[in-house]
DNA sequence: GATATTAATCGTAATATTGCGATATAGAAA
DNA sequence: TTTCTATATCGCAATATTACGATTAATATC
């Protein structure tokens, strides 16, 4: 089916889930990673940075900002992408919660 | 293609984005929730918890499984599972690296 | 031994993802 | 206006994922 069911499962399991899904991607790591290692904002040199061809990483780029990890606005001709403050804390809270809700001091089986 | 290139990105960007990705979908969300929910181990209690097939459960619990985020132990006639502590705490830390790494106050751009 | 029960595996269909080249769009520079 | 530059979008091919039913394997129970 390739269709996930969403149904079963609360609204913000699905919704975690989708970030969380867009975070997989070695791609997207490394272009998150860039992002936040130059700080001030990067736009295209992820293309020469990361071995990838234009339209890939503007693809992976509309999926970040899609989910609101990062936001983009217009620099003179070129576009500056930056982490979204307000959606990469929120979704650092619930990873932290969810790998905090385990008490895992040994292996429980 | 569907495949996704390795060579472009280090071996740690590699590992945590096939972990994450399969902390992205709901269903293993769910699992996992339950797992940690019920602290004693989970096994077929899944199926009726999550609205899914065995077959696909049982699926979903392999890739937790082969990306290492559970553990499974014989228990009589059939099988339980817990979260493993190791990996868990590892892939916490790295997330956490992620998280903070970014230092983000306000929005940069 | 015969028969449940539980979980894993196989095969398959539907859909999603990844990546690329080609093209379109928009602003800057000439 | 024309041209260049940067990015987005489209269309496509290859592969991956999701989910299911059917089957298998392994252990309990009768």
């Amino acid at each position: 089916m390739g269709l996930t069911k969403t149904d079963n499962y609360t609204e913000r399991q699905v919704e975690l889930s989708k970030m969380i899904k867009v975070l997989g991607h070695p791609a997207r790591i490394a272009i998150l990673e860039s992002i936040i290692k130059t700080d001030a904002c990067v736009c295209g040199d992820l293309v020469t940075e990361i071995g990838l061809a234009q339209s890939t990483i503007s693809q992976h780029l509309k999926e970040l900002k899609t989910v609101g990890l990062i936001q983009g606005t217009i620099e003179g001709t070129s576009m500056c992408y930056c982490i979204d403050a307000k959606n990469w804390n929120k979704l650092k809270d619930e990873l932290n919660q969810l790998f905090n809700s385990a008490k895992c001091e040994g292996d429980c089986c």
